[in-house]
DNA sequence: TAGTTGACCGGAA
DNA sequence: ATTCCGGCCAACT
């Protein structure tokens, strides 16, 4: 039984390179549609090495934050995958 | 077991 | 457009 946390790490690792998903959609994506804080969370509290938490944004499009080396990495990451964190608008 | 926290989201002021 | 408030869910204390 795959619990929601397992299943949040499954989507994320299956985010393709070049693309981002917010953390509502992860939480959706997960079955939680009401579950993008505790993605969040989780996130934050147990970050795995096979997981690009690097591409998973807020709604509002920023980057939310990162872990490992500050929302400073987390942007160059995404800088480095072709992503644009312009809102577009 | 219960209470608090947080890389959030959406609506209201 | 920006700022404030409430709600939701998992992890932490």
């Amino acid at each position: 039984m795959t619990t929601f946390t397992d299943k949040v790490k499954s989507v994320v690792a299956d985010i393709p390179k070049g693309s981002v998903m917010t953390y509502k959609q992860v939480a959706i994506a997960s079955g939680k549609p009401a579950a993008a804080r505790a993605v969040a969370n989780i996130m934050a509290a147990n970050y795995d090495p096979g997981v690009p938490c690097h591409r998973v944004i807020r709604s509002d499009g920023g980057l939310g934050g990162y872990n490992r080396g500050g929302v400073e990495e987390k942007a160059r990451i995404l800088k480095r995958e072709g992503v644009s964190l312009e809102t577009a608008k």
